[in-house]
Formats: C-alpha cells, sequence, structure tokens
DNA sequence: TCAATCAGTTTACTTTTAGTAACTACCTAT
DNA sequence: ATAGGTAGTTACTAAAAGTAAACTGATTGA
C-alpha cells in the first residue's frame, strides 16, 4: 500500500529500491553548495554591491573571522564571489557577487520569505 | 566609498555596524530548518505521499538508518513531518509530510531547478 | 609614540555531525 | 529452525565545524 513506485521486490523476494537518491541529488548537491553555517546570509548581503572583509565580518556580528574568510574562500572556489583587492598602501579588499553567485539569489529570497511567514 | 550605509562610524571614531546580522536572521533560521543533511530530500520524498522508514531509508541510499532516523525526529519536532503507526501486528510506521511541512516545497523546488541548471 | 584600522592567519581547543556495524525485539513465511 | 521483514537503538570512532583570542605587518591619525 506504499505510494512509492520506486521500491520493487526482486525474483527472490529482496526488496531494492529502483531510484536510490544517488548521494548528489539536486537537492543534497544544491544545500553543499549554499548551505553551511553563513553561506547564505554572506551572499545575501553582497546582494546590492560590493562589501569589504571587515564590514562583513561585523554584519555578520556572530561569526568569527575565520569562519567569515573560510566561507568566502569556499565561496570563491564555487565561483558564487570575487575577491578584488581595491588598493594596496592602505590594503583594501572587497567581495562581490559574481553573475552566477546572482543565479542563486531566488533560492535564497524564497527562503527568506518562507523563514519570514513562521512567526515565532 | 562602501556601498554599505550599515556601518557606522561613531564619535570617536570606531566603527560599528548598525544592524548586524542577529544570529537568527531570516536566511539562517531557514537554513538550520531545512538544511540539515538529507532533510531536504527526506521532505522531498514525502512529498507525493506517506512513505514507510525503510523505504525512504533505502531511497536516501547513501544515509544510514541512524541518519535517517535522526533528521525524521528532527523534521517531526520541527513540525515538517508526522510520523503515523499504521498498524502493529507487523509493525508499520509511516512518515508524511504536514501541512507547515508543504510550505517548505517552493523553497525545494526552487533549489533543485538552480541545481538543475548547473550542470556538472 | 600609542592606538586603531586593514585583511587576514595561527593556535589551541571544544562541539557537533556523520559514519559503521552490530544489536533489540517482534512478526511471517518456508 | 532459519531467513527475511518491520522499526528502530547502542556503542564507538573519525572527521568536520565552530569558538575565542592572540598575532602579522603594514598604514594612518592624534
Amino acid at each position: 500500500m506504499s505510494t512509492s513506485l520506486e521500491i520493487k521486490t526482486d525474483a527472490k523476494g529482496r526488496k531494492q529500491a529502483l531510484e536510490p537518491c544517488l548521494e548528489p541529488c539536486p537537492i543534497e548537491r544544491g544545500m553543499r553548495i549554499l548551505g553551511g553555517k553563513w553561506k547564505g546570509s554572506i551572499l545575501w548581503h553582497l546582494k546590492d554591491g560590493p562589501v569589504r572583509f571587515n564590514d562583513l565580518a561585523r554584519q555578520l556580528g556572530g561569526a568569527s573571522k575565520k569562519m567569515v574568510t573560510q566561507r568566502l574562500r569556499e565561496m570563491e572556489e564555487a565561483g558564487l564571489v570575487a575577491r578584488k583587492v581595491v588598493s594596496d598602501r592602505p590594503i583594501a579588499v572587497t567581495y562581490e557577487i559574481t553573475d552566477f553567485g546572482k543565479t542563486a539569489l531566488g533560492v535564497l529570497e524564497e527562503l527568506k520569505n518562507w523563514s519570514e511567514r513562521q512567526q515565532i
């Protein structure tokens, strides 16, 4: 009476999944790119324009610099953000969202709206 | 030249964030509810109707029963899924998505579509 | 000179998560 | 009796994620 069509019983009566969710199913894959702690928030903070490292760390009050650095590196590697050295002399670095990063904003927008609908 | 309006320099020249992202900002809150490993996939598998524990574990090939149990408990507590004992005698349990759980499907749909657009 | 800013890095831990594999306990069919 | 099903637990390990706080090394302003 199970509604799932994906479980089959073979000739010898053994059960097996026909379409086991291969480890990188789209939802898991997406979660691994956007789902780390702070990643969503970082991307969201960059959506209106480039932000400098320390400003970002301050806005994410609660995340340590190490965390922010680590996440930014991962996100750089994933192509979601770009690091730009604006000037040395007084060294200045900004992080900005890439075109690819922008494609993820829709997901975050949905997530944000959804969270906000749950009043707690 | 920073584009962010949220950083202010006080009377003594010290910088501070005006709107630091309070730890539970909507995006982080949402991620904590939907973002655990396997949670998204579990919810997605339940979207077409109730599924039994072992079927679910099989479909999530890769997740151990322990993981599946743990996630299901958390999701039950969050009100995303409901556990129903269908029969004892031959014991049978199904998990089904709640109305609240259904409100999260939009987010997952977006995430899934987004992931699928990145061909890798 | 002293203090503070920039953008991090490093150290030294602690906590959380994920994972395997074996086990419970009960039911059913061979 | 044995093998397989149901739905989980338990014990233990390994890896990942997180923390605070100190430290670079250069610059800038009082």
